[in-house]
DNA sequence: CCTACCGATCGGTAGG
DNA sequence: CCTACCGATCGGTAGG
């Protein structure tokens, strides 16, 4: 009971704290601020937390994982090329979905990141950078999808992806969804 | 002779913090880093700009009055929708390889600005939107161009664009152009 | 979880 | 353009 007692008090600093770098941006955000929001002294902040910097892994490595567990299933199946951007778009959306403040501290802050913990999330990032291109690949080779480099596509489709962030508050997942796969798609498709 | 070299000295101080600003974000980089960089003391910094918030208010809205001059000039054209496209791409290519770190600052840090001076960048901003996706609904009516919503679309097409500003460093101006205008050219395209 | 507090660093000024 | 310095704020700790 203490216990999770603790650990849910910790989830609602760590999501206070995205907001927070969200709002903010990472370094202009304090733990001053943070407390304020939680309703505790800033001290009291650090019965929960190691430090700043911990609040920010946490986030960026909750991210991380997500889309590292989304693109191992996604790739391991017998789906097309098409089919399986078409799930990537949805994973992207989804997690979106889940927590939007999250998923843009994820992809504004992570520079942030102390030096070990920036390894070990460019690792993953690294990893699931290579299993899109590989899926984008196939797809060309297979002579489903025509472009010249696959490092500027893929780029060109993750920004895009992570513009869908801005989106969440407009627009329904299945606009989005829907509006994305078919630009995409149209963009990735042979005349 | 002195008014010039002083404006120089100005102009070597600014895009030395758009450099400083680029790599650490604008909160993380300090008075004193920008001082040592330019071989001068801290305060000495004082004698060319009047505040920290000025240096990123004259990157920033430096490159917001290209950007709106060049929008001047093709929206004024007589091309078709498709090759204005193409010319807004080719815009967002020349100021990118033109100063690459100013365009990242002005694209990762504006939210930083002071007050009085977001507000007039905000206006600049909501003005170049606005004639971008005047371009994109004219297409659209013309049968050009086939989407469902202009926002989304708009916003897809300036994120794939302000990628272009990572591309800079690993490929020629044209090579980027070319994959841009392809892959943004068929995601518009009706099927 | 709080009170009390610390050393470091910040943007910026005074005065020459 | 420098020396000297200031008030504010920061992340974080000690001790209860």
């Amino acid at each position: 009971m203490m216990i999770a007692e603790k650990i849910s008090k910790k989830q609602i600093i760590i999501n206070a704290a995205a907001d927070l770098f969200k709002d903010k941006g990472y370094k202009a955000a304090s733990i001053r601020d943070l407390a304020t929001k939680v309703g505790l002294e800033p001290s009291s902040i650090y019965s929960h937390i190691k430090s700043k910097e911990d609040l920010l892994s946490e986030i960026c490595m909750g991210c991380a994982q997500k889309f590292t567990e989304g693109m191992a299933q996604i790739s391991n199946t017998d789906m097309s090329s098409r089919k399986k951007i078409g799930a990537l778009i949805t994973l992207h959306l989804d997690i979106a979905f889940e927590n939007l403040a999250s998923i843009t501290v994820f992809n504004d802050e992570w520079r942030y990141l102390p030096d070990s913990v920036l390894n070990e999330f460019l690792i993953l990032r690294k990893d699931y950078e290579k299993q899109f291109k590989k899926i984008l690949m196939e797809g060309k080779e297979e002579g489903k999808f025509e472009f010249q480099h696959t490092d500027i596509v893929f780029n060109v489709i993750i920004k895009t992806l992570s513009w869908s962030y801005a989106g969440v508050k407009k627009y329904k997942k299945e606009e989005l969804q829907q509006e994305l796969t078919s630009f995409i798609s149209n963009a990735l498709h042979k005349n």
